[in-house]
DNA sequence: TCTTTGATTCCATAATAGTAGAATCGTAGA
DNA sequence: TCTACGATTCTACTATTATGGAATCAAAGA
C-alpha cells in the first residue's frame, strides 16, 4: 500500500461520524445497510451522511451497491487489512521482536 | 477503547509526516530514535517535528523519555494494538465470517 | 558563566474539512 | 405522467489543522 493510500484510509477513519458509519458496517457484515438505514440509526442528516460516505467510498473502505431505490453500503474488508499490514509493516526493522512475538489476541476483519 | 480515543489516534495518522514519523519509530524499535534523528531522515523542520510529535504523544501513539539532551521517541504498540481491535472489532455481528476466519496474513506490532 | 546545541513554544498565515439548507437526480409505484 | 421518496450535489459558512520563522528553554562542556 502506498503511503497516500493509507492516509486516505486513515483520514476517512479518522472523524466520528465516520468512524460510527465504519464500525456499523463492519457488524453489519457483507450485506451492508442502505443509507437511510444508516442515518436513520446514527442521526445524521442525509446529505451530511452523503458527504462522509462518499469520504469512505474514495479511500475504498466502503462498497456501495444499488438496489432498487436503495443504495446499500458494506464495510471493505480487503482494504481494512492491507492497511493495518501497512501501519505494522516490519517492526522492530523485521527483527523478530517482542511486539510481534506476543500480539494482543484480537478479533480481525 | 473509547470512539473519541481511537478517533485522536485515527487523526495522529491520517498525515503524511506523521505517518512516516510513526513508521520509522515502529521499525526502529522500542529504543526508538532521537527527535534530532527524525528530523534529519525525514528532512523536517525541529519545530515543525516537535508539533507532529506532540500530536502523536497526544494520542499516546509513542512513548518518549529524556537522556541527556536528547528525547527519544518510540513507538506505543500497545496502544496501535488496542487501536487494531477497536476497528475491527465485533466483525460481522459477531458471527463466524468469512472476513474473520480467513484473515489477510500479516506481520503484527 | 558563557557557548553550543537539541528541543520546544509562540505566532501568524494559508489551506483543508465538517456542517446543513436548498435544489436536483433517479427509481418505483399510482 | 405525476408523485413520492431515497440519495446526492451545490453552496456557503465556520472551525480546525499544517507550516515555518523567531524566540525561548534545557542540558552539557569549555
Amino acid at each position: 500500500m502506498e503511503s497516500k493510500t493509507a492516509v486516505d484510509a486513515l483520514s476517512a477513519l479518522a472523524q466520528v461520524s465516520r468512524l460510527q458509519i465504519y464500525r456499523l458496517l463492519v457488524q453489519a457484515g457483507p450485506e451492508g445497510l442502505a443509507a437511510s438505514e444508516i442515518a436513520e440509526r446514527l442521526g445524521i442528516p442525509p446529505n451530511t451522511l452523503s458527504f462522509h460516505l462518499r469520504t469512505l467510498s474514495h479511500a475504498e473502505l466502503v462498497h456501495s451497491r444499488q438496489q432498487s431505490r436503495f443504495v446499500y453500503y458494506s464495510a471493505n474488508y480487503e482494504r481494512m487489512n492491507a492497511l493495518l499490514s501497512f501501519l505494522t509493516d516490519n517492526c522492530c526493522g523485521g527483527r523478530s521482536c517482542a511486539p510481534a512475538a506476543a500480539p494482543a489476541r484480537r478479533r480481525r476483519a
